[in-house]
DNA sequence: ATGCTATGATTGATCGGCAG
DNA sequence: ACTGCCGATCAATCATAGCA
């Protein structure tokens, strides 16, 4: 909880900058995910972070190997059957398949200065 | 609760933290371009390299130092001024042809 | 040992840009 | 106009490291 952004306006100390630049303003609008609200209104209980069960992870998981692309129709599916949202399946495996190749980048070439062996 | 998801996915998790020499490092790129710490990804590799880390690493490190930067600007003033008085000695022919803003003014 | 803060990594989700 | 994907980033959180 910060509040009051105060600009750093004071004439006392501050020998250099440590201004405010746009990079530092930036927010992220938050998720909209979330089965809509089990309560229909105030939409509170959506603005957090779903926190996905160890059984919808292995599910995703397991058709991930299967496929790194879904369909519509298989999205549907596994969506409707995980009990998640068609956009959680798709941003899962979205972010599934940059995992993937960030770790075949990584897992592949920390051999830079040849030597040694893990 | 069972969130034993530890023991077997975040087994990896056992971190070091970096060398006190690659810190340096990052943090002088950091406030050097405080106003707009986004390496490149030539710049990433190369801080990767000076500080013998990998890419992935200078992203988190970024990513983390952002954050947590914007967070709570005031715990890190010392910091700041620390660097921008080590880095404004070392800055007489660092003229990169990206960022070079200054002073800017607030509404 | 105890407790708290600093810090690296992970990850669901967002942002901007591009392609179909 | 709309939708999915990519690459980068955000933001919250996890778990450990480090210091008092």
């Amino acid at each position: 909880e910060d509040k009051a952004p105060a600009c750093p306006s004071e004439p006392c100390s501050s020998t250099s900058s440590t201004q405010t630049f746009d990079w530092m303003k930036v927010k992220r609008n938050p998720p909209k995910t979330a089965k809509v609200s089990e309560y229909g209104l105030l939409g509170q209980p959506n603005t957090i972070r779903t926190n996905f069960t160890t059984k919808q992870l292995t599910e995703l998981e397991k058709e991930f190997h299967f496929n790194k692309y879904l369909t519509r129709a298989r999205r549907v599916e596994i969506a409707a059957t995980l009990e998640l949202n068609e956009t959680q399946v798709k941003i899962w495996f979205q972010n599934r398949r940059m995992k993937q190749k960030k770790r075949e980048k990584e897992g592949l070439a920390p051999a830079a200065t040849s030597r040694s062996a893990k | 609760v069972m969130i034993l998801r530890s023991r077997f996915l975040d087994a990896r998790r056992k971190r070091r933290n970096f060398s006190k020499q690659a810190t340096e490092i990052l943090n002088e790129y950091f406030y050097s371009h405080l106003s707009n710490p986004y390496p490149s990804e030539e710049a990433k590799e190369e801080l990767a390299k000076k500080c013998s880390i990998t890419v992935s690493q200078v992203s988190n490190w970024f990513g983390n130092k952002r954050i947590r930067y914007k967070k709570n600007i005031g715990k890190f003033q010392e910091e700041a001024n620390l660097y921008a008085a080590k880095t404004a000695v070392t800055a007489a022919h660092a003229v990169a042809a990206a960022v070079q803003n200054n002073q800017t003014n607030s509404p």
